[in-house]
DNA sequence: CGAGCAACCTGCATGC
DNA sequence: TGCATGCAGGTTGCTC
């Protein structure tokens, strides 16, 4: 489900919420996800307030007095505001509780995602210490990019998607923006001229901030914490279009799997 | 070190 | 209708 478009939504509508809200309780319903949820995680919520809830890549970032909560939606994680009696169904794996009543209920089918505590400056954890730079900072630029690919041969796709290079550039994105960019997704990231890894990396902001304007794209599930969807996918030129007529020159789209990813793009336009 | 790939899961669409 | 197959928005961690 979650991009960094989708992540930010989500965080964006949880915030005024959850913030500054006491917390009365903590349901753990099934701890399994990519790890198990620490059964600590109640004793270390319990009577707390969230005093800032940040994003890095698309990890949610919950920050306590006494440490952080770091939420990952994987690829099948939501996020929603619920009255806390509201019935719970069969993948909602995590309530927390306010005095507002209020519930912030985590529901995950496919259990790919992760809620993890941490005590330390949360950047520093394990997970998040390595990551490259937010795509929508200045740290992100063409030259930056040029200059992480050189001597690269892995297809250009894969490289914008490895969360070392840059973060939050997911399958549909990537798609997305490579097709806007004029960039075969096969090409190799070392043979990318610095004028085009400028288009491309400008291209990658653009992409993102509309699609956040857009509230997101929903493809299958993706719902904001008030279950209603995105409308990004309406504007996806090449993404689940194979044969489809490419939106530029007609050319039917071609479809290929990079990384074991599907991709799209059209043979024309992206050299 | 870079690159490729299996694995973690469930749900859904498709085809026989 | 039932069963097998393949695919899905992400990331880690292994192997070569």
């Amino acid at each position: 489900m979650p991009e960094l478009p989708e992540v930010e939504i989500t965080r964006l509508g949880v915030t005024p919420l959850v913030k500054g809200q006491l917390i009365k309780d903590v349901l753990i319903r099934n701890k399994n996800l990519r790890w198990p949820i620490s059964s600590g995680l109640k004793k270390n919520l319990l009577g707390q307030k969230f005093s800032a809830i940040e994003r890095r890549g698309k990890y949610l970032l919950f920050y306590t007095d006494q440490g952080c909560m770091l939420i990952h939606l994987g690829m099948s994680g939501s996020l929603r505001i619920v009255d806390q009696m509201t019935i719970s169904g069969k993948h909602d794996h995590l309530d927390i509780i306010f005095a507002s009543k209020n519930a912030l209920r985590l529901h995950d089918p496919r259990r790919f995602g992760a809620v993890l505590w941490t005590n330390t400056t949360p950047l520093q954890h394990k997970l998040l210490k390595n990551l490259g730079p937010e795509p929508l900072s200045e740290d992100f630029n063409g030259a930056l990019l040029y200059q992480k690919s050189r001597k690269r041969r892995q297809p250009i796709k894969n490289f914008i998607m490895d969360n070392h290079n840059v973060v939050g550039v997911g399958n549909i994105y990537a798609n997305e923006s490579l097709f806007l960019a004029g960039i075969n997704p096969k090409r190799q990231a070392g043979n990318i001229s610095l004028q085009r890894d400028e288009v491309l990396a400008s291209t990658i902001k653009q992409v993102l901030k509309r699609s956040i304007a857009q509230g997101g794209t929903t493809l299958r599930d993706f719902s904001n914490i008030e279950g209603k969807p995105g409308y990004f996918q309406q504007q996806l030129n090449v993404y689940a279009r194979a044969s489809q007529p490419c939106v530029k020159c007609s050319t039917p789209i071609k479809e290929c799997r990079l990384g074991q990813r599907a991709s799209f793009y059209c043979p024309v336009c992206q050299r």
